[in-house]
DNA sequence: GAAAATTAGTTACAAATGAAACTAAATAGA
DNA sequence: TCTATTTAGTTTCATTTGTAACTAATTTTC
């Protein structure tokens, strides 16, 4: 058995190689993080969301989604505004701010990932892509994570 | 812009999801990590490998390493050794503890790769893996990382 | 409609991680 | 050969992260 050829593996090392380049890039230019970023996106097209909506989208879990709120209510790029429905929840809505900051940083993100898929031919990048849809269903089977 | 459609979300969402699944197994069912477990791995291949060798090979950096090694001797599965060639390193091997662990770990890590690439065809999983080592070699022209 | 269970979100604590500073040994340069 | 630089590895400190416990509001159940 190689360490190599051992798909986990392979699959944590290019995933964080992707992330550190692109988490310092947004923190460098745009002094936000990945998961700050991964909310200003899901905002950016549909505001007015609760934290549980949030980490419903963006994969992560209530805690992280509530830290990276406090964070970027504190840094103005978006505002919290009580739930009408739900006295526990409250709403975010990206500020002026918020806006043009992911206004700026999008184009920036996906011309790195242009550059990065750039690499894979637009047949080799479906196959791909369909294989990571695959891979998350398996795993969420052999982990019961979806029931 | 979707955030489900972008590629180095997709990744990350993918390979936490399979490094947690894994690492909770190695963890509970045989109480080490995933550092510990990349390093056993290597050293049941090739005895007797520095602590920078063990971080060439796990792409792990140098902190890393030095926190795992001193972990898996007071696990009493390697022991540190001085190193002739060189008197600031040590080379490391694993003790009868750590081979037969690791002897234990190895079929049930494949079985579990197993499980999850079994959702995959051959051809499918080649053309994936293939990709894989196409982004690596990307990201590190992009980041610039391998000069 | 009150008690029990669930859910939204926060806080607190412990463990993992990363960067930078550090020690000590090896190598390079003059 | 003596100094300067590089290299192997560790330690320190600040940040991030994950888990569990918590508060408060909502829903369920009887």
């Amino acid at each position: 058995m190689e360490l190599h050829n051992f798909l986990p593996y392979q699959l944590s090392v290019l995933s964080n190689k992707v992330s550190t380049g692109i988490a310092k890039f947004y923190r460098d230019q745009h002094g936000i993080n990945v998961p700050e970023w991964r909310v200003l996106v899901i905002l950016s097209a549909t505001n007015h969301q609760t934290a549980k909506d949030l980490a419903n989208h963006s994969h992560m879990d209530k805690v992280k989604i509530s830290r990276t709120m406090k964070s970027l209510v504190t840094k103005g790029l978006i505002v919290e505004r009580t739930c009408k429905e739900d006295a526990r929840a409250r709403r975010y809505n990206l500020t002026i701010n918020g806006r043009q900051l992911i206004n700026e940083v999008k184009p920036k993100a996906l011309a790195f990932e242009n550059e990065l898929i750039k690499s894979l031919s637009t047949t080799e990048l479906k196959a791909f892509q369909k294989c990571i849809t695959t891979l998350n269903q398996q795993v969420d089977k052999i982990t019961s994570k979806n029931p």
